[in-house]
DNA sequence: ACAATTCTTGGTCGATCGTCCTACAATGGA
DNA sequence: TCCATTGTAGGACGATCGACCAAGAATTGT
């Protein structure tokens, strides 16, 4: 690995694009129509480059995909719900705010609605299995995860002793993921907030 | 209107195929796939024609798509949430009788994962947008549906009168669309069951 | 000044998309 | 028997897909 990584002054005729708001745009049309419904023309214009550049200073779709979903990974729209479960004390905390957060986020109209990572993959042709897959396996990831913090939330007594910390998680991963395909549908912040609370009340001994 | 609805022996080459059958297959394939995913060339193969009898037959792809919903919507594994509500005698009966088939069905072997409606028209590039639009409008009249159920059984004391029916139908919507995302990604009977059950507990007043 | 390097332009590649057409096969009605 | 009608086989249509290439432009190092 030699350097490289700084801004040291690189030889040859200088990208005359900005490379980190080419990737927002990208990551926008992929958040918004998902993968295969985006093509290369559609990035290429949304992106202001020709495919030649794209090809240079990407790669190929999948690899520019994947660039555009660790910039939505990075973004405050994408994780909220990795810093509600690094910064909230409890797992009561962290699941309540990832789902009061998800209700305020997944509608806003300043960007594409829902979670990237649910959406962006779902229907999918045989020939580009590998993304379904990538993106299935960062939810399962994401569920486990989820588990694994309510497990040491029993552990601390944070949770009643006869819960089931993966019975919860994947409880909570179906609440989020469903919040997420109601906010596609048109479902506002008011109704999404509703439908948070109702599923905090399952949390169970209500002791929070 | 011409008779033509019956049995009636048609003039010309009878079909070699058995219609419902590649309505069948088409459905299947759609379900799996979505409707951007799966081409002409998918279908033909899968049904066992070729192109030209798939044009006279069923018209263009969106209207066999069209057709395939509604053979899903007529199906045992499309119909339960209609058939819940109307032979349920109370609103949490057909709530509970939903998601509890829910979990049954979604992740069954015999076919694919979750439900059509939910998932076959999730990514779709603007030119397609009608197919969107259209489970879009299924999806939300399905919840607005709901929510009348429960404001129903509001009237007849079925539901407490300080609940909000439009936000427990909000709620167990997007429930019941994250189960169906969950069974996608390989979320079992017995998962998809503890979620159900944790999602019922919301019910308000727990009078049942 | 000149070479080495990197990016942009513009176009081409084979494959596949949804759709339709023509030629032929198989049936019912007259 | 012959015609009208309908379905099938096979291929062609223009458009678009993702990917890449050659030529030229713009920069740094020597």
């Amino acid at each position: 690995m030699t350097a490289s990584s700084a801004a040291a002054p690189r030889r040859g005729r200088p990208r005359a694009f900005d490379r980190e708001a080419a990737v927002a745009a990208a990551t926008r049309l992929f958040w918004e129509r998902g993968y295969e419904a985006t093509s290369i023309s559609d990035l290429t214009e949304a992106m202001g480059i020709r495919s030649g550049s794209l090809y240079v200073a990407f790669g190929d779709k999948p690899t520019l995909f994947r660039e555009a979903l660790a910039a939505y990974g990075a973004s405050p729209y994408g994780d909220f719900v990795a810093r509600a479960f690094s910064e909230e004390a409890t797992a009561f905390g962290a699941v309540a705010r990832m789902l009061r957060e998800a209700a305020r986020i997944f509608p806003d109209p300043s960007h594409p609605a829902g979670c990237m990572t649910i959406n962006a993959a779902t229907n999918v042709s045989p020939a580009n299995a590998e993304v379904q897959d990538l993106l299935r396996e960062q939810r399962n990831a994401n569920l486990e995860a989820m588990a694994e913090r309510l497990r040491a939330g029993q552990r601390d007594g944070e949770l009643a002793a006869d819960a089931d910390p993966a019975a919860l998680a994947a409880y909570y991963a179906a609440v989020f993921q469903g919040m997420s395909q109601r906010a596609r549908d048109g479902a506002t912040e008011s109704e999404l907030s509703l439908t948070a609370e109702l599923a905090l009340g399952a949390w169970p001994g209500t002791s929070r």
